[in-house]
DNA sequence: GTCGTAAGTAACTATTTAGTTATTTCAGAC
DNA sequence: GTCTGAAATAACTAAATAGTTACTTACGAC
């Protein structure tokens, strides 16, 4: 047991409470973005976060006002990264072929890496999306995302590797599809087709099986 | 104020009470379902389903022991009722593409039909499928319906209109997979793509996009 | 008819849970 | 130095919620 020094008035158990506000709203993000995505937004105890985050309670509503809010705050900071992420990628240096590949690989590494947006999406959709409040950032970033993947089809076409009349955001929406329905549902499935899903080779053969068919939806 | 007869004691104010144990449980069952659906598992309250039942609360722990095991009920019909339509559908009487075709229209039916199925099978897979238990029912009609699809490939590569090496399995889960997705985050991609995914023209494009995909992918 | 069982009711309870109150204390601006 | 507002804490509360208790009553088997 350690030793305390008496201070003014009896005994100061503790050190000084060091405060740091942006750690402090950084750990509960955190464990929100955690908790949120094990358990769903009905599922999450406010206290839970809070344990888990180590900070107070109180502080949780201090910086995030309830627990819509919080879960509203942990939705935004995803659909900022896939948002930020999905803009970063250059489609356009390499072959349209090459580009389209790494279309896929990104989208499949995405929800491989992010495991957490899979269920955060799903109780977000629950609620019919309620949170999603699209901001000009987003936008700012989405809209040239589209216009970039429509760009590289339709250098494909002039290349005569791609065919014509390949939309966009279909494409887009069917890789994401692909992907999201394999993990999001994987437990079921693995049930029904008696094979663990979720295995590294499963998941290989997957990603191939991907990108087989985006290859032959677009060729020429 | 309706007038009673009075009866041996007092007043009897209502009329006897009648039973019917099946109605009861149908009735649970259904607002169950529907409630599940709406909510997840966690968001769902017991007194609601009860209430939207017209049934006495007591009566739900009667038939179904708890919440928990009711939602296990629910979703064991979902199973079933999954497991029996696909057993039902006739793939090999046409020809091999035909049959193809009544498999995607089959699956994308269901989902639009069935929207419950959606977000009860998010909320099963949110709780890592852990109410799914595989009866012996269940097995029996899925292993048949997955040779019946493979022996459909099999059939169109002998008649030279598919190609080879496509698994049927893959195949399956990519077509429930595409209209899944879209169906399930409707509602946040039609924020992303600023348009309405679920308004019926946009539906029916989709439709025909998962037939040329599935088309383009089993294709010689 | 009568009897035992399952169907049904009303009212209750022990916990859990989101959100608050009241208060203290650190750290930077001046 | 000291003053002030933000950061932090502990303890509390009102409402909600899954599940129960104790009781009544219809109905089919005999």
């Amino acid at each position: 047991m350690p030793v305390q020094t008496a201070s003014k008035k009896l005994a100061k158990k503790n050190p000084p409470v060091r405060r740091n506000p942006d750690a402090s709203r950084e750990r509960i993000l955190r464990a929100a973005t955690d908790i949120f995505a094990a358990q769903g937004l009905d599922g999450a105890r406010v206290d839970e976060i809070a344990t888990r985050a180590g900070i107070n309670k109180r502080m949780l509503y201090h910086y995030f006002g309830n627990k819509d809010d919080l879960f509203a705050a942990v939705l935004d900071e995803l659909y900022e990264t896939i948002c930020a992420e999905s803009a970063a990628l250059d489609l356009v240096s390499g072959s349209p072929q090459s580009g389209l590949k790494k279309l896929v690989d990104f989208v499949v590494n995405f929800y491989l890496e992010n495991p957490h947006a899979i269920t955060l999406l799903n109780a977000e959709n629950l609620h019919k999306a309620r949170h999603l409040k699209i901001s000009e950032r987003i936008r700012a970033i989405q809209l040239p995302f589209e216009t970039m993947l429509n760009e590289l089809l339709m250098r494909g076409v002039s290349e005569e590797k791609f065919r014509d009349g390949v939309n966009g955001a279909r494409l887009y929406i069917s890789i994401v599809g692909l992907i999201y329905y394999y993990l999001s549902n994987g437990h079921s499935l693995s049930v029904f087709f008696d094979r663990d899903l979720f295995d590294r080779t499963e998941i290989a053969a997957w990603r191939t099986h991907i990108h087989e068919m985006v290859d032959r939806f677009v060729a020429a």
